[in-house]
DNA sequence: CTGAAAGCGCTTACAG
DNA sequence: CTGAAAGCGCTTACAG
């Protein structure tokens, strides 16, 4: 039929109109007469016209996409939350754009690139160890787009963000266990640094001393999120004289790693020692036996963010700056009351 | 110090030269007078001028992004390869923009948008049941853009596409029980009418044969892929009167339900039946049993799509059309010769 | 309710 | 090696 694309000057010409009454037909149908109206879309159908977005944007001075910048694309902990960014912005127009802020030699690069209102109409932010630097309005040569930070945060800096509450999971996951008469509770840390480990860590802390227990060194385990770190950390919950009966771990990806590797080493979970994760993510119902964690809604995260940053470009101000989404304990099978001998004698 | 944006024109205006020559000394230095040259950079420097790849596009006829089209974001399967993807092409100046194809209601509206030459200059297709017609060039109203596909296909379809061989990795996976003694294997499968889940059970079937055994329809599961379906294939196996002392699953995923859900039952792996997977996720390794499997080169995958893809889109001609990527047996601990007695003693 | 015209910020033949 | 000018495909005051 048509040899090249229809543009909106082929309608313009097909409807008998100004390419001018085109653009409104489409955009405001309503300010114009139907007649016109009718004529106009006529004319699309039979050109085949859909818009062309680059052209749109620059008239608009937009983009028309998102940029969610992650620490790692490839870690799924993030891939639920960013369905629910795209499935907020999508019926609204805009593309979602996944950029990491830490791989490769040129991240810093890249992330500066992203750092400008002429890539995106909108950044949301998963890392909050990005310099500060970077964000601060007037240093950077452009200005930043519309910001929101999700899951992580910057202390002191005055950006809205939707997280969850961390302490308060830290507290739920202390609280079951000392319900279960649990007195000896360690910790399996996230990355020293990393806002997440310490609130959790904090709330970890803070949530002993409400049930008079005290925190013990060494039974505070550094790991960094990952399995291979739990495992790391079962290793040094096997070399330990004195072992805690209770560790509550700040990512089901460590609980996992932590859990298979004492399993491999002979120690049962529950029986020799409970084990509480945090996240729920989907494997923690299948392994076995199934962890007890901390759910983080990951998905109403996303939505969230997402519905946030919107309100955001489109000039509004937000009645919450700060939203904090609940925690809750799922209670599963690696928890149990402590046995009533001595706790070390299971391992090999 | 600059109350606007910096525009090419600003630039021009600050070195003494023409727009034209602003944009060669960027783009094609070479071109340039070395003295002009000079005088543009420093004309950069001092306006802050940056590109505005809007009205770059738009004068190029070109997006800067391309798409890849997974069937789910949400699944973590794909965010090891999208990261390979996106390292690609970030140095080439592409950008990466995720989409699903089979989420929310209106999946296919939104599929057909992408499949539009003005959306992205190119397109990574993870999904092979999108129906061909949306691919039938001169059918959609718009050309589409350079298109590969990546890990699924579709028949008899002439696109470029990177995959891995799953008929082979099939074979590996029967090889291996069959070398530890096993005489009946059962297979736990992918969806119905995927292509990988076709692949695999052929390769499963075709393996059977060549180790002199045979494919039996109750020893057959159907799965989906996910952690729910193998934790449901678990009760199929434990109501079975006549069980298979090994299972192959179709993907690391099932395979963890299927052992989780087995271990929750009593069942021991691999005492009393051997599992292999398929993919090697990170997981796979750390659950206990650490999971034999068939691994998957995820980041490679992604790595040579976005190649192919950027040669497309560079108008070469591919030099092979079809790459398939190798896949290799990694033995941990789920599989063990089969237990001399009968099989189904030991579930409760 | 509609049109003529300007302009978003670039790139690229064309001519010199 | 460089500039004047056209144009990528839209949208939007402005005027009527």
């Amino acid at each position: 039929m048509n040899r090249r694309t229809a543009t909106i000057q082929d309608v313009a010409r097909v409807a008998g109109v100004s390419t001018a009454t085109v653009s409104r037909a489409l955009s405001t149908p309503g300010v114009v007469a139907e007649t016109t109206r009718k004529a106009v879309f006529a004319a699309v159908r039979e050109t085949g016209y859909t818009v062309n977005q680059a052209a749109r944007n620059l008239r608009q001075r937009r983009t028309g996409s998102v940029v969610a910048l992650v620490p790692n694309i490839a870690n799924p902990f993030f891939s639920r939350i960013l369905s629910g960014v795209a499935a907020t912005l999508s019926p609204a127009g805009y593309s979602l754009l996944i950029a990491d802020t830490q791989s490769g030699p040129e991240a810093e690069a890249r992330l500066m690139g992203y750092l400008d209102d002429r890539r995106a109409d909108g950044l949301i932010l998963f890392d909050g160890s990005v310099p500060r630097a970077h964000l601060a309005r007037g240093l950077s040569a452009r200005p930043l787009p519309p910001l929101v930070f999700a899951c992580e945060w910057i202390g002191g800096l005055d950006v809205p963000g939707v997280r969850i509450d961390n302490a308060e999971g830290a507290r739920l996951a202390v609280a079951h266990l000392a319900g279960l008469g649990h007195t000896r509770i360690g910790h399996l840390a996230g990355p020293p640094g990393n806002v997440l480990s310490i609130s959790r860590a904090a709330g970890f802390a803070e949530a002993l001393k409400a049930h008079g227990m005290e925190k013990r060194e060494e039974w505070t385990f550094d790991g960094d999120f990952t399995l291979d770190s739990g495992a790391f950390a079962a290793q040094r919950w096997l070399e330990l004289g004195d072992r805690p009966t209770a560790v509550f771990c700040a990512s089901d990806e460590m609980a996992c790693g932590f859990v298979g590797a004492l399993q491999r080493h002979g120690v049962r979970v529950p029986e020799d020692v409970s084990v509480v994760g945090f996240d729920n993510i989907e494997i923690a119902g299948h392994v076995s036996p199934p962890l007890t964690t901390v759910r983080q809604p990951r998905t109403e995260l996303g939505e969230r963010a997402a519905a946030q940053l919107m309100s955001l470009m489109a000039g509004k101000t937000l009645e919450a700056r700060e939203v904090v989404l609940p925690v809750e304990l799922v209670e599963r099978e690696s928890t149990a009351p402590p046995a009533s001998h001595a706790a070390g004698d299971a391992a090999s």
